[in-house]
DNA sequence: GAACCATGCGCC
DNA sequence: AAAGGGCGCATGGTTC
């Protein structure tokens, strides 16, 4: 950049207040004009306008105050656009030119981070509607990065790409399912704008004045300017491209198609639930300074105690003792040297080992492997406390100058979900001692409202919606769906499949039901006989569920256990406990002996049968997903220390699917109706290819509001239709809230809302949060005859 | 010093 | 060969 460019006045340059009229005439009032289509775009000095993360002392000048710097401006339907250097606004400067951008239609990507600093400088207005292209490929096109895994395949095992950025593209991709996370901004999750610009133009965008700090400087150079302008034309482009409608649309056939898309629904949960979200980020997390005082003394004695305990047991941990005890400091390989020496010479035995090979010092791996020893018991005694302590500062440090904590909530997962950052308020400890510093200013209360097992439930309505899909696969007699065409080889090979499930009353046919359902592999079967021990694992089910309903989806016994408003953890625990003759329900299913039982007797039950219910609990998370029954074995033991074998958990897992035989009908036509073959990369090694004719498959399925789902792994497919579901339920209850209540939010937990709520209104409130929240469950779940029921915990802090 | 990787752990 | 999912964020160690 020469000086000369500093003298002469250009037209790359950021515009300041005097920007104002021209922009007043460019852009009409909404209010009295309707909306337009407005693209915009800011560069921040950090990541929220409550950022208080210390500047990076990288030689750059400039002031570190967290402000939203520029705002980059383009009016598609006349052609104007520029980009304003706000550190030359006065306040009130800034108000006139943001709240003309009210009630118009956004667009840009991820907006939601936009939105929050345009709201810092006017907190009242309101786009009248948010084309959002990371919500639009998450919603709409969530093929979107298998796409280009195509491409991929396609430019390394057949022909180079034509792609001018193909390199740059193939590196985005990989990183991106090898969920790589580089410092700053992440590689997973939902589509960034680079990937969209790669994929859908073949664009590289500048990155050159990405980072918050090239904001800070006084002076903002012509090559800042350019930065901004350059791609400000993406995001109009790309959800046009997203949408597969002509460049030239306008905006409100930009709205239509979207509306009308099979993804629409759910997008505009999302758009909805965005503008609630960003106010409850506004509003914040009251933070109780001495409750976590106290609590930072009582975990400090508690690691002091137990750190005397280790140095009786090891003197040699000793030397260690102010590393140990100190938060900010984590394992060296000093300490994981003397730590392995020490279980050592206790057991005998070594440290089990990472992924990577390198020894694991992690708890689970060491209660796992030496479940007797005093050693590990004793250091997990200090670990644990040091480590909870050292968070209470790393939420403290981020509590704003009104005393709260403004986290931002945003939804940019690719199961559409939230996630939350600066702190990350959805991953706060469960102890309530924890929870307690979350506190409720003085004359309020804090409600927790929460669905009950929401995914499981959604778990129940997917298998329901399995079993009429088998009918519609059945009754297909053009043989047209495209369910139909993948199966058409199995009915083929197995002619006497159609019929028998037309009436599965019948005995299976012999072929079939002599087959092998699981062959082995290596013995490399022929296609005959894949089909045969396919349709044989259908026939199986079928007759499952059969068994159980007699032809009445009703008695479908996942949705059965709902309806009569049974524990499903009961469930699952009486018919584990049943297969392995350690209870006898007298000839009854589990469900109707448990119906057979008063409340009381329930409850009672429920005592006794402590242990396997824990067990239940394992199983019915762990196997909606499709978990193994190795790894089934593992979670029970780690995560509700169960004392297990792996044969136990393998009955376990049998006697799951044995009970809600419509679970394996789901997991069966993920595997085989819903996937296509497909050129991939491996989802377990994603640098490396995989295509179609080396096993390459995606697993394709749809939330609950018709949401499109794809996954290369058969357990993410199942995962991505369960969990998107519960993320498109809570923003229906998000949206649906009452303004006045919404404003009452401090927090969100995929599940849970938390409101700060003034005393006199608690009941009130606490009334029409859980009616809200069992409509917007209702209007996905009653379609399949699934109840909802919501739980709430109130107090002074969060309670939960 | 920044970026990257590996590891570990909190929550739903 | 491996096979519940989804996140954010800390420390330690290496490399550029």
């Amino acid at each position: 950049m020469s000086t000369l460019m500093l003298d002469i006045p250009t037209r790359n340059s950021f515009t300041g207040p005097e920007i104002l009229q021209a922009l007043s005439e460019a852009l009409p009032d909404a209010t009295v004009h309707g909306p337009v289509e407005i693209v915009l775009d800011v560069e921040t000095t950090g990541l929220t306008p409550w950022a208080v993360k210390k500047p990076l002392t990288n030689g750059k000048d400039g002031d570190a105050t967290p402000r939203c710097r520029v705002l980059s401006l383009f009016l598609p339907h006349n052609g104007f656009q520029t980009a304003v250097d706000l550190d030359q606004f006065s306040s009130e400067q800034k108000r006139t030119l943001v709240g003309m951008l009210h009630g118009h239609v956004w667009v840009g990507h991820n907006l939601l981070f936009d939105y929050q600093w345009l709201l810092n400088l006017h907190a009242d207005i309101r786009p009248a509607r948010i084309v959002d292209t990371m919500l639009m490929a998450t919603a709409i096109r969530p093929e979107a990065v298998y796409y280009m895994q195509s491409v991929i395949v396609q430019a390394e095992t057949r022909q180079p790409s034509p792609r001018k950025n193909y390199a740059e593209f193939a590196r985005h991709v990989k990183d991106k399912m090898a969920h790589k996370t580089r410092s700053g901004d992440k590689e997973g999750g939902a589509l960034s704008l680079d990937d969209l610009a790669l994929w859908l133009f073949d664009q590289k965008l500048d990155k050159t004045f990405q980072k918050p700090q090239n904001w800070m400087p006084d002076y903002l150079s012509p090559a800042h300017y350019d930065y901004c302008m350059g791609d400000v034309d993406i995001p109009p482009k790309a959800a046009r491209a997203l949408l597969k409608i002509d460049s030239d649309t306008d905006i409100h056939g930009v709205l239509d198609a979207l509306d009308n898309h099979n993804g629409g629904k759910a997008y505009r949960d999302m758009e909805e639930a965005l503008h609630v979200l960003v106010r409850m980020q506004r509003k914040g997390l009251y933070w109780s300074h001495s409750a976590a005082a106290e609590l930072d003394a009582a975990l400090n004695m508690a690691a002091i105690t137990a750190m005397d305990a280790l140095e009786q047991i090891v003197p040699a941990l000793g030397a260690f003792r102010e590393r140990l005890l100190n938060p900010k400091q984590g394992m060296n390989d000093a300490l994981k040297t003397s730590i392995d020496q020490a279980i050592r010479a206790e057991t005998g035995q070594g440290l089990p080992t990472t992924d990577k090979g390198n020894p694991s010092l992690s708890a689970k791996d060491l209660e796992e492997v030496f479940p007797d020893s005093q050693v590990v018991t004793a250091l997990q005694g200090v670990l644990k406390p040091v480590s909870e302590r050292g968070k209470i500062p790393q939420y403290a440090a981020l509590v704003a100058e009104d005393g709260r904590i403004h986290p931002m909530t945003g939804i940019n997962t690719v199961t559409g979900r939230t996630s939350s950052q600066e702190p990350n308020l959805q991953n706060i400890p469960r102890d309530p001692r924890f929870r307690a510093i979350f506190a409720a200013p003085e004359g309020h209360k804090i409600i927790a409202t929460d669905f009950s097992s929401i995914e499981l439930r959604i778990g129940a309505a997917l298998g329901v919606r399995s079993w009429r899909m088998l009918r519609f696969l059945r009754e297909d007699n053009q043989c047209q769906s495209p369910q139909r065409q993948r199966i058409a080889w199995i009915v083929q090979k197995v002619p006497e499949l159609l019929p028998w499930l037309s009436d599965p009353s019948e005995p299976v046919p012999a072929r079939i039901a002599e087959a092998n359902p699981f062959p082995d592999s290596k013995s490399q079967p022929d296609m005959d006989t894949w089909a045969l021990a396919i349709a044989c694992q259908l026939c199986v089910i079928v007759k499952k569920i059969h068994t159980a309903t007699e032809g009445d989806e009703a008695k479908l016994p996942f949705r059965l256990a709902y309806i009569k408003g049974l524990d499903p953890h009961m469930i699952t625990a009486l018919a584990m406990e049943s297969m392995s003759g350690r209870f006898e329900l007298g000839g009854l299913t589990p469900i109707a002996y448990l119906e057979s039982l008063t409340r009381d007797a329930q409850d009672a039950l429920k005592k006794t049968l402590k242990g396997p219910r824990q067990a239940a609990k394992a199983v019915n998370f762990g196997l909606i997903y499709g978990m193994s029954a190795e790894s089934l074995w593992k979670y029970g033991r780690q995560s509700y220390g169960l004392k297990w074998t792996e044969a136990e958990a393998e009955a376990a897992k049998n006697a799951y699917f044995e009970l809600f035989p419509e679970m394996g009908l789901w997991h069966w036509l993920l595997k085989n109706a819903f996937s296509q073959k497909a050129d991939i990369l491996n989802p377990y090694k994603a640098y490396e290819v995989q295509p179609a004719t080396a096993g390459g498959k995606l697993y394709l399925g749809s939330t609950l509001s018709g949401r499109l789902t794809i996954s290369s792994k058969m357990t993410s497919g199942a995962n991505y239709q369960d969990q998107g579901t519960g993320a498109e339920i809570a923003f229906r209850a998000l949206r649906a809230l009452p303004e006045d209540i919404q404003s009452y939010l401090i927090n969100f937990v995929h599940d849970e809302l938390l409101l700060e709520v003034p005393e006199a209104r608690v009941a009130e409130v606490q009334a029409l949060v859980e009616k809200t929240m069992i409509t917007a469950a209702d209007s996905l779940l009653l379609r399949y005859g699934i109840p909802t029921e919501v739980e709430t915990s109130m107090g002074d802090c969060w309670v939960h």
